[in-house]
Formats: C-alpha cells, structure tokens, sequence
DNA sequence: GTCAAATTAGACACTATTGTCTAAAACGTC
DNA sequence: GACGTTTTAGACAATAGTGTCTAATTTGAC
C-alpha cells in the first residue's frame, strides 16, 4: 500500500478503481498489487493473471512495463527495499540524543521501528520473500541484507556508542548490543507477525517496554559509575 | 534427513538408492525428499516429479502413499513437527537443574536447543514452511504454534521459575524472560539461517554465550550480580 | 477533432503440472 | 518356484500459467 489515497481506493473495491487512479501512474498500482499478490502466493505461487486484476489492469499492460514475471518480481522487491531503507533512515534520526527519560525514549523509539518499518506491510513481505526466495535469488537480497537489518545494526550500534560515551549505557560491544535490541523487541512479536497477524499499537507498546526494560537491565551505566571511565571502541568487523 | 544411514545413501546420489532402502520404507524416503523440495521450493513451487525423482521412488508411489500433494505436504509437516518436538522435549530435560555455572550450563543448554532443534534442518523447514504457507493453513500449524515455539516457552519459564524459587535468577514474568532468552538466543543466528547457512558450532557456541551473558546480567539475583559482568565473546557476523 | 501512445480483451502456442490409468516388472513370503 | 502385493515407466487427459500477437479501444496532448 502505497500511500492513504490507494487505501482508499483498495477499499472501494476493484470495480471504481479503474479509472480513478491516472494512467500516469499505472506502475505503481501494479507494483503494488504484485507486491500484495507475491508476498501472499510466494514467486511460484503468484500467477500474472491474478495480479493484473489486484491491480485493476489488463495482463499485457504488465508483460509491456516489466517484460517478464521475474522482471517485474525484482522490480517490486527493490521497490520495496527502496521503501523501507527511506523510512528506516529517518526513523533512526529520531533516537534519543540527549534522552530525557531513557527507558521512555527508547521505547518510543522501538515503537517506532516497529511500526513503520519491521511490522508493516513492507516489512512483512520482506521478511516473507527473504526467507521463501532469498536463497534462489541472493543478489537480489543481498541489498536487503546490507542496507537492511545489516545497516539498521550498525546505525543502532553507533548510536548506543554515543550513549555509551556520554554515560547512560555502559557496553563493550556496540554491535552486538544493536542485534540483541532488535532481537528483544522482536521477541513478543515474531510469534505474531509470523502468522500476518498485525501487532495492535498496545501490543507495539507493550513489546517495546518489555525489551527496553530488560535491555537496560543489562546495560545501563551503573548510576555509581562516574561516565568518566569508558572502555575503548573496540572496532567493528 | 532421518539418520545418519540415509544422509550415507543421499551422498552416494538417487543412482544406487533405488534397492539400498529396504522397500518397506519408500514412504519415510518420500517424506523425507518432499521435505526438502517444498522447504527448498515452497508448497507451490515443488512438483510431484522432482519429490519422485530425488526419492528415487516413480510418481505413481507417491500417490499411492498420499492421495494428492496436499496429504503429502500435510503428512510431512506433521511428520517434521512430531520429529522437533520429541527432539525439544529430550532436550528441555537437560536444562540445568541445579547449576554449576549458570552461565557455563545455560550457555551449553542454549546450543544444544539450537542446534538441535532450532538451526538443524527440521528447524529451517518449520520456519520457512511457517512462514510461508502458515497463513494458508493456519490449522496446520496451530499445532506449531502450540506445541513448538509456545510449548518451549512455557516449558521454558517454567525451568526459569525453578531457577528463580532456588534463588539463582531473579524476575517477575517468567514467560516473558523465556521469550527473551530464545530471542537472545536467535540475535546472532536468525541473519545466517535466513539465508540458508547452516551456522557452524563455534558460531552457536558464541551465539549462546553472548545470549546467555546479557541474559544473566539483566536477570540473575542481586547476589551472583558482581562477578557477572564480563566482556562479551567476539561477534558472529 | 486529430493523432500518437497507452491500454485492453481475447485468442493463441507452448510448457509444466496434476492426477489417472495400464501393463509390465520387481519383490517378499510361502 | 508360485503368488499376491508393491512398484515402475509411460501414456494420457485436464488444467493452469507464461509470454506473444492482433485488432479494437481509450487516453492525453495538441
């Protein structure tokens, strides 16, 4: 789903969507149907036919914009990829500099990664067609794999090394500590999303408290602990 | 893969397999090739002509034995679920009683869950096929749901509130820390298994113990608190 | 209104797959 | 060695999907 405009128009049913999208943008809705129809069927499953009436278009329109099934099955994965490194990006400006209350600000934080990037649509059929095809097609995830949860780990990473250095969390290994996090919050979650279910925003909340909680348990700064003595930045490989 | 005996006729290749199985157990060669092709191919991806040929069994057994494709998958979801869970269930008898070293112990209890339970290859099939039929037939793998990742971490927070009643850890919500410490578990493997890569066991040995580590320095009572902290073993990525 | 480009429905050839059927062969048991 | 069962190879119809082609229609721009 693209954006609120083609909720509404998913909503309204297939029968009105004809005409009420421009032609202009006729890649974009069958993008989006094919993401729909891909990450329910899997690549093998998922039949142009059914995806050319998700997207209220004709099945040759598909074959003349992307010239075959596997075209259009990169197109729509890097589509996708392109997507969630965007919201990912600006969703990792917004943690906590100078936390306030460091358990609140992180939680809100891990809501927000959850919601806008792990639990949503996108991030379901990543999760989805990474798993099922990404063995078959490990170029293709190879991005994903990068500037995804690889990216997401070192940013993490870097961000506790700030928090480190300025005294409210005391670990040695940053990059361990940004997989554990994202691991933590996705601990009440994976059992959720592994069956499409979505989180509700309290289940969101809830998940993120209860990994925060127990992440600062471990590593927050003793409150004795002067942030003066810091260990070194061990170096990342 | 069944036993030791058929991974020896599945290295020698589908030539000389034909007579070396005793013909009494063509339906334990058929699920075991149909689990790894739908794993491989998913449900709508595999034919039944490739299950044949890499069971070296003619088409027609195959139906013989399972009416359609569909009694096949389902026989060998169930046939990989019964095999994990009396796989969990001798492994959750091991967890540390009355612990030496907690860590050492919880660290040795962890690898051998993930090795034998969550990162074989039974485990990848579960999570794949889970992943990716689990929303077509969600009565499949309730079972799954109940008795394999829901029925570990009950059996789990059970083992932990042993622990905690002995005065060894110290937490409120015990499924919630058994949920944690099989997240914690999967932080540095889940990367590595998604795409394929069967982890080696030094890996899951610093898997364990960088789990186990932050695992007792968020959850171990006050007591056994100081010598704790230690620095965390070198990354697996 | 005209025109070029995009879109459409539908037919089409081609391939792959499922599931059935049959007759021959292999097997185990006696 | 004989006999009933299991397995096998192959042909087979039926179905579904891919990708192409064409001719008609719609669309947007001028």
């Amino acid at each position: 789903m693209r954006n609120p405009k083609e909720a509404a128009h998913k909503a309204t049913g297939p029968i009105l969507g004809h005409t009420q999208r421009g032609q202009c943008s006729k890649r974009l809705s069958i993008l989006d149907a094919a993401a729909e129809v891909f990450c329910r069927e899997g690549f093998a499953g998922a039949s142009i036919d059914e995806i050319a009436v998700e997207a209220c278009v004709s099945r040759q329109t598909i074959y003349n914009h992307y010239r075959e099934k596997e075209t259009l099955f990169t197109a729509v994965v890097e589509d996708v990829m392109n997507r969630t490194n965007s919201s990912l990006y600006s969703i990792l400006a917004t943690f906590p500099d100078k936390p306030d209350s460091l358990e609140d600000d992180l939680s809100a934080f891990a809501v927000r990664l959850t919601k806008n990037c792990l639990c949503n649509q996108d991030g379901k059929f990543l999760r989805k067609l990474v798993q099922s095809e990404g063995e078959r097609y490990p170029q293709l995830f190879e991005g994903w794999r990068k500037h995804g949860p690889g990216k997401i780990g070192t940013a993490l990473a870097a961000l506790f090394a700030r928090l480190s250095y300025g005294g409210a969390l005391q670990m040695e290994d940053f990059d361990l500590a940004a997989r554990q996090f994202l691991a933590l919050v996705n601990a009440d979650l994976q059992i959720l999303t592994l069956f499409g279910e979505s989180p509700t925003d309290e289940q969101l909340e809830t998940a993120a408290r209860n990994a925060v909680r127990t992440f600062l348990r471990a590593y927050s700064a003793p409150a004795t602990n002067a942030p003066a003595s810091q260990p070194p930045v061990k170096a990342v490989g």
